[in-house]
DNA sequence: CCGCGAGTGTTGACGCTGTCAACACATGTT
DNA sequence: AACATGTGTTGACAGCGTCAACACTCGCGG
């Protein structure tokens, strides 16, 4: 699959294998307790090989968790970079990829808000995930100065409307926004109901 | 401690103990990764004596999990049960009340909500859960029927406040809602944002 | 052209885990 | 008094994360 042929003793480039086979097994199962021995299988290395490039299993994690934050701050940028007609519009189409990314990648967004992988170890992971927020922040800033949204402060807005994708993006990984629990369209009856509020 | 000196060849109340170490250890780490060989270690029984009283050790987690529903479903009827002011009010107690539980028991609530212990197994667990998710429900119900909330699907309104709750309490465990991040009251703040919504 | 050192992969070991089977003890029933 | 049942113990197994010692390759200095 990865072409030119010769494979010689040194595998070449097991770091990326290593993330590349535990992305797979991040999205085949249902958690990331996936051992790294049977990475190493999977791999065709010795059990030990994966060593040579992490220090540890953690640090591993922190590595998936890093380029799903990465991989989480495009998705959010390229849902709202093209003009959209309003400020409500922009924040669903953020809204709605947030979720999309949570629903896609199950394993990989539980890892990403795990207590498994420490923040505070990870400089690059923690950096990672503020830019991602930072998108999240640019979305009401700018509905704030188009005069759609309320000019409460932009952070406790954020730490609303964060809450409220991330506890919907876990809602709905664990299935629990089935239908005839909770109406047809959940996630656009909760954006609706954080915009317009539930009070009448 | 538990009194009653004497100390039969048979402990007596194992079950009981296992449990009750193992909500401790809950509560001093930061997961659910305790070994149920410690557990049986700190009950100063032999580390096979766990098993039984419980299959294995996701039987464990699945009933500490299901205490912690149940737990949580007392906390919020508690926090609403004598009359208050407004269905504003109401809203507001329960979901403090949540989020509390949520920081005074940061690991416990991350398991009740993790892929490691399978609801689907354990019909009592996923009772638990239901019964917690029905006070919300009564909730909202109460305020749509006094007219202070709007009458949407009362399902897809407790969608919306479930995942801001949860988000919250997620975002509060990992320490991300700071008041130099996010703002000095941030859980007022959101659900605020919630009652009364984004847009102006 | 040679030799060597750094980087990377392998082997084997350690202590730990979850789990099981075989055994030991205590108790209540017949 | 004998025994079946429930509960605790002991010892074993495979698998895990991790480490130390060793082996192979390749690129560079001489």
């Amino acid at each position: 699959m990865q072409g030119r042929g010769d494979r010689p003793y040194h595998h070449g480039d097991l770091r990326r294998t290593v993330i590349e086979t535990a992305q797979d097994m991040l999205r085949e199962d249902k958690g990331w307790q996936f051992t790294l021995r049977e990475v190493a299988r999977r791999a065709g290395v010795s059990h030990a090989a994966p060593y040579k490039h992490f220090p540890d299993k953690g640090a591993l994690l922190a590595e998936l968790a890093t380029l799903g934050f990465n991989d989480l701050r495009e998705q959010l940028a390229g849902a709202t970079e093209r003009p959209l007609r309003s400020a409500r519009a922009e924040f669903i189409a953020g809204a709605k990829a947030y979720v999309q990314f949570g629903v896609t990648n199950p394993s990989l967004y539980r890892l990403m808000f795990s207590a498994d992988v420490d923040k505070a170890a990870f400089k690059q992971l923690d950096d990672a995930a503020a830019k991602a927020f930072a998108e999240l922040l640019g979305i009401l800033e700018r509905g704030q100065q188009s005069g759609a949204f309320k000019k409460h402060p932009v952070r406790a807005q954020a730490a609303a409307a964060w809450a409220l994708v991330h506890g919907l993006t876990l809602l709905a990984i664990d299935g629990q926004l089935l239908p005839e629990k909770v109406g047809a369209k959940p996630v656009d009856a909760a954006f609706a109901a954080l915009l317009e509020g539930l009070e009448s």
